[in-house]
DNA sequence: CTGTGTTTCTTCGGGACCCGAAGAAACGCA
DNA sequence: TGCGTTTCTTCGGGTCCCGAAGAAACACAG
């Protein structure tokens, strides 16, 4: 219940009263106005008005009557839900080995999601333009109206100045330095776009939709090809300066590693990311070269598969460790390719929390896996871009 | 500008404006109407309105025509500051060696200042007695009305859960744990009390009055007998969870370190304290007691002295580097005791960040020492009393 | 000294908004 | 069928912010 700091006075006061609606209807799903105005503190009448200013608008409709089984006395409410709008929004999960991409309406259905295989590491230029090529296609095979799209929120793997848009620097996407990929995609498709680090993404989908729902404080930690990180702190995305925060994956976790592409020695990144781990797997398994290989292995009941991924386990934990000393989230959400092994890994990283922070805030830490899988990323962005157009609000 | 979750409608958008328009005389000092009205976006009419109403309830005052020099066509502006009020607040800081108190009134004006030697290690209640006695005196040398003090924070070395006020662990004061100090206080001196982490505090401290000003994102090291860390992020203090955030003392800086009060070995604050540090400088100079020894020697030039800060500063820089990678502030703000010699230990974190970040993130990062100096968490908890009190407003 | 332009601040009226009370409607239950 | 209960709308009142117009105070030019 926040007024946008430009706008002042009794128009903003309106806008504000119905953004929380709003938000109130898409938590909880289809309601009556009598429980929406108890669940915003606005009076029914206020309710009323909203109700009817923006079912005339329509953006929510009236389902039908409230069916809640029977024994509750009282008239019955008329049931409110957001209206499946023809306005849509795209989320593209580009940082993954195959390309994702999800779309949705402004009231959070998912109408379309398709995926490319996106075996073009490197050539990030490439990997745009595919994407474009599957909005534009699944566009057409969902039979969707190419001029309801809204907004599109690409994540990629990298660091994107949140104030002008532009690459500070990417691993993956090499010659990405300083480029803008949010308006290459704009004039490739005229799509208002906006381009985020997949981890923060990631984050918003897992508390929007999977682990860390309704969490306040909460770090995401995606461990696949790379590591890295996404904040939600005081229950909003923490960006940092220039975009820059969550680069865990480059905090130095042993003195004497090995250089890291980033030119430092001994990366978190060169000791327990998804590659190294397959790395040290192929010691005793020649064969392994995916993800999948190793969670196959771990699955049988390998024990060099077992150890692999606790070891990577320990030392993210072990990193991750510092963190929950500085910062002191709620829950820690694992995410990322490495957690086709939920258990083992889930194992590791509590222990190594536990040893090396202080009791009183280890215990308090909870660790879990994503609910979502490898689609937190894709779902997370979906949901920023429902945010960024409802919060414009009409 | 953001309106109380809990209440609602019209009122709600008055009191919103109303600490909107208390908070530009804040900053501002002293400023007309019209520039009121320009800062805040409010319209002239609006703003009239409010400082009328501000007015009536004395919590301003208009002080005379505007002197701005001459050269300005147009009338003059009849200058509106917050007026010396009658109400009182106090910060305490109970972490340092000595117990430091400042009043201030609503308007942020410095009434009162005074301290008294703390040589009671461990003994909390002790410490929490002499504060109140420190107050009740200072109230009375000062000519002060004791009815008019609206609230107390007060700042000691250890976490306190934000929920409850409890102490959820303190190094220095033993025996408080779950024990609710500000309770304590409430009884003794009948005055309403808060108690926070003394770093928090101090982060508060500079962003307002020191060498974070008007910064977004910063982190603040005070490097005492302990090592703590207060951090603002997106513009406000961070507790975490519990309030445990910032717990940066007990990240394990050394894999084989000695054994730490808190049972983990190689903490930080093993290495890099000001009494671990005193210890090391203790094989070359027998005699080095306090802190000031320490900074005394800096200043002569010794090599033994400049080696062991340094040593500190490398070591501080190693564990925020990492917390840089996650956190990417805006600016690092050094404090406690080990700054009497602020420029080898600027010098040294500096250093350490460089080396232990990526380029593009390290090279972004301004170190600084505390424009305040011990100061720091005396000022943060006016602040934070200050803030408390007015933003209830009447 | 007198107009003119400029800036500041107040007054007045209009419009937008939220809320409480009262009433109509729909349901369960006796 | 009547009563209690819950939902939702209508109506009137009060509060709030804003734009326009006007009064006031000053610099400056003639």
């Amino acid at each position: 219940m926040s007024i946008g700091s430009q706008q002042t006075g009794l128009t903003a006061l309106r806008s504000s009263n119905r953004a929380v609606v709003i938000q109130a209807l898409r938590r909880a799903g289809e309601v009556s106005r009598a429980e929406l105005s108890r669940s915003t503190g606005l009076s029914g009448t206020t309710i009323s008005s909203l109700v009817s200013e923006l079912s005339a608008s329509g953006v929510i409709t009236e389902t039908a009557r409230d069916d809640r089984g029977s024994g509750r006395t009282g008239r019955p409410g008329r049931l409110i839900r957001l209206a499946p709008t023809n306005e849509l929004v795209a989320g593209i999960d580009l940082a993954g080995s195959e390309i994702q991409l999800a779309i949705a309406d402004l009231s959070g259905r998912i109408c379309a999601q398709a995926s490319t295989p996106a075996d073009i590491d490197g050539a990030g230029m490439e990997a745009l333009s595919r994407a474009a090529d599957l909005l534009d296609r699944t566009i057409v095979d969902f039979d969707l109206d190419r001029t309801q799209m809204r907004y599109v929120v690409i994540g990629i793997a990298g660091i994107v100045d949140t104030m002008d848009g532009r690459v500070v620097v990417s691993d993956r996407m090499h010659g990405w330095q300083d480029f803008n990929p949010a308006e290459w995609f704009l004039e490739r498709t005229s799509f208002a776009t906006r381009v985020e680090n997949d981890a923060d993404l990631a984050a918003l989908g897992e508390r929007a939709r999977g682990a860390g729902r309704g969490v306040m404080d909460m770090v995401f930690v995606k461990i696949s090809a790379g590591i890295g990180a996404g904040l939600v702190l005081s229950g909003q995305l923490y960006r940092g300066r220039h975009g820059a925060a969550g680069e865990i994956g480059h905090v130095q976790a042993r003195e004497d590693g090995e250089i890291c592409s980033c030119g430092n020695r001994g990366c978190l990144e060169t000791i327990a990311s998804v590659n190294s781990a397959l790395q040290s797997l192929r010691a005793v398994h020649p064969g392994a070269r995916t993800a999948r290989d190793l969670a196959d292995l771990v699955e049988s009941g390998d024990r060099a598969a077992m150890r692999v991924v606790a070891d990577a386990g320990l030392a993210v934990g072990r990193a991750i460790a510092d963190l929950c000393n500085t910062l002191a989230p709620e829950i820690i959400v694992l995410g990322g390719e490495m957690t086709m092994s939920p258990t083992p890994l889930v194992d590791a990283v509590s222990s190594s929390i536990l040893r090396y922070t202080r009791p009183h805030i280890g215990s308090r830490i909870k660790v879990a896996a994503t609910t979502l899988g490898t689609q937190s990323c894709v779902l997370g962005a979906v949901e920023l871009a429902t945010d960024s157009v409802s919060s414009f609000a009409d």
